[in-house]
RNA sequence: GGGCGUUUAGCUCAGCUGGUCAGAGCGCUGCCCUUACAAGGCAGAUGUCGGGAGUUCGAAUCUCUCAACGCUCACCA
């Protein structure tokens, strides 16, 4: 044996390292767009440039590692596209935060100097996210990292908004929009999160005007009272007809408002009676619109009580407001009564507190003719999801699509390309440089919603609309990974991008990532502290084994619960890697010029070996085109640990330690040949310790592995194995079964005597040596004899007997109930293969090879009962 | 209420187009520090594949239905 430069432990961070910084200089993760190679293509969902990594971030990209870098060994030219987005209120929260601590108010600043901080804070802060992409591996071209706010991303954005305008899909409107009083901006429907909440349903008690009477109305939202503009009815119901047409006073207020009847009404809800408040609700809006009421905006933007509203509630916050009022009420006696209620209450993602409808002038994009292509193009299969299912929701949604408000009350962002004329506010000017006697006009203060700018990614990355090569070979892109939760507010609008601007598709196919969650089921995130940080992990496990641990769990279309546990089996599959080449390594022959030689006269194990191989080469294939990304790193799994590890190399010890230079050469050479493939295939899963590992076995010339060619499934396979080797792994796992149920210590060697027909005594007889060194036999022998082999450990598989005699170790009681068992197990297995052979239809529709497999498999296994029979009535 | 998904060994899950004695990892039991690996090896136990019906010669796999759980969308005060 000689020695290995390899040590016995794999040092995951040294390496990690090293490899990450090669190939860095070398520059493998650049594309070209003067390249000839055909181009494959993926734009990273940019992480939120406030981000840190989460493991969510690890699978999705590690996913979008592994496909670039397959492409790239295929000879793509690979262009993987970084970059993070500017994430409007997530980051100006964070800078407002920061002055705060600073002791410096935002309202103190102006527009300059408040973007001054926040561009200060990205830069210094900004970054952090793509250092740790960086650190999981991913080959980026980071000579094109974009940020949404770039110069040329930002053109490319306000171009779109510009284009729009003049079609005539971006209009500013007075409405109800979905407010949060935190942010204090508008946010769009995507950005609010429905809860069911506990809460109550108050009946007050409102005076009819110049009438003893009353009516009833109820309400989840008392402090909206003060808003009111009408009561409404059912025209159909008799119990308030007559009071149609009647005013109501309004309690505290004193306001008189109508009462009115609209089919909206259900009588069987509630009393019947609704109070209408058309500037806090999307419904009352629209019966304030059709009935022409009074639109009374009672809050200020902090979601406080505005001055609209009786003096004694002004400034008071909402919820304080709604106790008050309901107080106040009762002491009129004008309560009714309060009843649990449970209810959905809008959330505001970002502020998460209850959302507010809220009356404002916004800026709002049609949507339903940018839809139409888009459909078409999922429809059609132009565009493909992974998995398929997320097609119905992504109709739904587009199906329904409403006008989206893309205007944002904010500063960090894509200011609105608007300007209004000093002297004439009716004046308007649209454009992505302004007005040239800018001096007399104002730009709308507003920024874009961010998803309003991250929608053209596929196209801004490249600074669109302006031509160049980048974007003629990388668009569009082939494939997009992301997380379902953002199908509606990414996925589905960077496809209408595509068709408005480009005529064509940002992408191929779009696979959905699993959700990580936590054992009890809850969505890992950061701010419910339930998610692990990667690097701990990362240090723990090893990156390779976090990326190879985290594939292997996460099936397609399927949510994760996430343990960390649970890439213990991505670190031990390093370490047996790892060890497996070491062990090979060792065993280099002499001055070994570390050339492949594979015109061996080649026996079974060496021949089944490699039939393995070219049946994992398919299969990992076939798995990672249909995007089952867990199932093809479960292929390597099993090639490399089951058959390579646990059979072909405990074969190949006995072969290195005998004096057989020349076999020796060929065992080594076969091993090469699996080793030489298997890094390829793994190396995008796991690119560091293969590229370690290639270091050691690549040709002397053969470049880099990241840019290794990769492995065709079509090397050279062996038809007259059968299931030769198969029958000899059965043969040894049957004896060493014997032998653990005796008791013999694996040092022991044992004899072996075995009964069978001549076929079996040859297969047995040429490969001996197997038997020997896998089931530890002292020696074995052959015998006729149809006397009984007393005191021995006995099975019979594949119809060959065996015998382990061992006066007086064997508990024959123990060897009798194994048999029977067995016994009982062909007696029911052979019922059921009766029972088909039986049934005429089964004879005459069944295919002959089903028909064929089910006779074999009778006649064997009565062979095999009758051996058992025999030798249960030897052990009697 | 609509849509989608899940239900297979104690736990976490694979099982592609229906047909080899239903698999893996962890956990568990027994034996092994056998010179690649104890992050390891060998052997072993545990499942009427959620319930019911149907299609079929044949269903964990296809259809229907019921149940439980989860996700998501939706304007009932």
């Amino acid at each position: 044996m000689s020695n290995t430069s390899l040590d016995n432990k794999y040092s995951s961070s040294f390496v990690e390292g090293k490899w990450y910084k090669h190939w860095i200089e070398k520059n493998y993760f650049h594309a070209d767009s003067n390249s000839k190679k055909e181009p494959y293509t993926i734009v990273i969902p940019p992480p939120n440039v406030t981000g840190m990594l989460t493991v969510g971030h690890v699978l999705n990209n590690t996913i979008q590692d592994i496909l670039i870098r397959k492409a790239r060994m295929e000879g793509k030219e690979a262009c993987w596209i970084p970059g993070t987005d500017h994430a409007s209120i997530a980051t100006e929260t964070k800078v407002i935060k920061m002055l705060e601590e600073q002791g410096i108010d935002k309202n103190t600043l102006s527009r300059e100097e408040f973007l001054d901080h926040a561009w200060q804070w990205k830069e210094k802060y900004g970054g952090i996210i793509i250092q740790q992409l960086k650190k999981l591996g991913c080959s980026c071209d980071w000579e094109r990292e974009r940020f949404t706010m770039d110069e040329g991303y930002s053109t490319a954005v306000l171009e779109g908004f510009v284009k729009l305008y003049e079609k005539g899909l971006i209009y500013k409107g007075h409405r109800l929009v979905n407010w949060c009083p935190v942010s204090k901006s508008a946010i769009s429907d995507e950005e609010v999160i429905h809860k069911e909440v506990d809460g109550h349903l108050w009946y007050f008690r409102y005076p009819i005007k110049d009438e003893k009477e009353h009516l009833i109305v109820a309400t989840t939202r008392p402090e909206t009272m003060l808003g009111d503009s009408a009561v409404a009815v059912n025209p159909n119901d008799d119990r308030y007809s007559k009071h149609i047409g009647k005013k109501i006073i309004l309690p505290l207020v004193g306001r008189e408002i109508p009462i009115i009847s609209d089919d909206y009404v259900d009588p069987e809800f509630g009393t019947g009676c609704v109070k209408i408040t058309p500037a806090h609700d999307p419904n009352d809006f629209l019966i304030g619109e059709k009935h022409n009421l009074e639109f009374i905006n009672i809050m200020n933007e902090d979601g406080s009580i505005s001055c609209t509203a009786p003096s004694k509630y002004m400034n008071k916050d909402r919820f304080i407001a709604r106790k008050a009022i309901v107080k106040d009420l009762d002491k009129l006696n004008l309560l009714h009564k309060i009843e649990n209620y449970k209810n959905k209450v809008g959330y505001s993602e970002r502020g998460n507190v209850p959302i507010e409808f809220y009356m404002s002038e916004q800026w709002f994009m049609k949507m339903t003719d940018l839809a139409k292509p888009a459909i078409k193009a999922v429809e059609s299969g132009e565009i493909k999801f992974h998995p398929n299912h997320w097609v119905k929701t992504y109709n739904h949604w587009m199906a329904n699509i409403k006008d989206w408000c893309i205007s944002r009350q904010l500063t960090w962002g894509h200011q609105i390309p608007v300007w209004y004329h000093k002297n004439d506010k009716s004046k308007i000017h649209v454009s992505v440089n302004g007005p040239e006697d800018i001096e007399n006009w104002d730009q709308e203060k507003d920024v874009l919603d961010t998803w309003a700018s991250s929608w053209i990614w596929p196209l801004g990355v490249h600074n669109w609309p302006h031509a160049s090569k980048d974007i003629e070979k990388f668009y569009p892109t082939n494939t997009l990974v992301t997380g379902p939760d953002i199908i509606f507010f990414w996925v589905a609008r960077m496809i209408m991008t595509g068709y408005e601007f480009l005529d064509d598709k940002p992408f191929t196919d779009v696979y959905f990532t699993s959700i990580l969650r936590d054992e009890a089921g809850k969505k890992l995130s950061k701010s419910l502290g339930n998610s692990p940080d990667p690097f701990d992990l990362f240090e723990e496990y090893g990156t390779d084994a976090v990326r190879f641990g985290i594939m292997l769990m996460a099936p397609q279309g399927l949510d994760v619960l996430f343990a960390k546990d649970r890439l213990e089996i991505g670190r031990n599959f390093m370490n047996k890697l790892w060890n497996a080449c070491r062990f090979v390594d060792m065993n280099a022959p002499e001055n070994w010029e570390k050339h492949e030689h594979l015109d061996y006269e080649f026996e079974l194990a060496d021949k089944w070996i490699l039939n393995k191989l070219n049946d994992a080469i398919k299969n990992y294939n076939s798995q990672l085109k249909r995007f089952y990304f867990n199932e093809a790193a479960k292929v390597l799994y099993d090639f490399v640990w089951s058959d390579f590890c646990d059979w072909y190399i405990e074969i190949a010890k006995t072969r290195f330690y005998s004096e057989d230079i020349e076999r020796k050469a060929m065992t080594y050479d076969v091993c090469l040949r699996c080793i030489r493939i298997i890094l390829p295939l793994m190396h995008p899963y796991t690119p560091f310790i293969t590229e370690e590992l290639w270091a050691y076995f690549k040709e002397q010339d053969q470049s880099d592995l990241i840019i290794a060619s990769w492995p065709k499934d079509d090397i050279q396979t062996y038809d007259d194995v059968g299931d030769d080797m198969e029958v000899i792994q059965e043969l040894v796992t049957s004896i060493r079964a014997m032998r653990s149920r005796v008791n013999i210590p694996p040092s022991k060697n044992v004899k072996l005597i075995i009964k069978c027909n001549e076929d079996k005594r040859s297969l047995i007889s040429q490969n001996d040596e197997l038997l020997i060194s896998l089931a530890k036999l002292d020696s074995y022998e052959y015998s006729e004899s149809k006397d009984k082999i007393s005191e021995s450990a006995t099975s019979v598989v594949r119809g060959v007997e065996l015998y382990i005699p061992l006066k007086g170790l064997v508990d024959l009681e123990k060897e009798k109930m194994q048999l029977t068992k067995r016994k009982i197990k062909i007696e029911d297995l052979l019922k059921g293969i009766d029972r088909k052979l039986s049934n005429e239809n089964f004879i005459n529709n069944a295919p002959e090879k089903i028909i064929k497999g089910e006779k074999e498999k009778e006649l064997s296994l009565k062979d095999e009962l009758i051996k058992i029979n025999s030798n249960i009535s030897m052990l009697s």
